[in-house]
DNA sequence: AACGTACACTTAT
DNA sequence: ATAAGTGTACGTT
């Protein structure tokens, strides 16, 4: 099948999404927008719906590699709480280190939540600019609290 | 194929 | 605050 591309708003960003009928394919932000649309879910997260990305099917967790591993143990990270690169090493047998390569180099983020992934710290990083990551967080906190929204 | 360097970190001085 | 330790990837010999 062939993979299509489509953005949707997220605060001031927009979300970029290369995907095909369940299966995403790759995610990154951008200021601007493209045309086409994004999987119903990913528009519903966007939306501050509380829901786990992580349903939605990604190559990148179907290889049998250290990066996949890792990004199947950030996928069992809950929707609004976050983890440290050390847990995440420890749960999937590797070193902390790694962990922060694997989440830079996530080709799926949301999908694969890195920024729920935090350092032990403090904030840590984030490929894109720091402040999506903080967004990210604080939408997710802000929406359990309210229960829906 | 080996080698050096770079990392979205951590833990121990 | 600083440094040593860590596992993997990537570019350069």
């Amino acid at each position: 099948m062939e993979i299509i591309g489509g953005s949707c708003r997220f605060g001031l960003w927009f979300v970029h999404v290369w995907w095909n009928d369940k299966t995403v394919h790759r995610v990154r932000f951008s200021r601007t927008g493209i045309p086409g649309g994004v999987p119903e879910l990913i528009q519903r997260y966007c939306a501050g719906h509380v829901l786990n990305l992580s349903q939605l099917d990604t190559p990148a967790i179907r290889e049998d590699t250290v990066y996949s591993r890792i990004y199947r143990a950030v996928q069992q990270v809950p929707y609004g709480s976050t983890s440290t690169y050390g847990e995440i090493a420890a749960g999937s047998g590797t070193s902390p280190r790694v962990v922060g390569q694997a989440m830079a180099r996530n080709p799926v983020p949301l999908v694969i939540p890195c920024h729920r992934i935090v350092a032990a710290g403090g904030i840590g990083g984030f490929s894109s600019p720091l402040e999506i990551k903080e967004a990210l967080l604080s939408m997710e906190k802000k929406g359990l609290r309210k229960g829906v929204k």
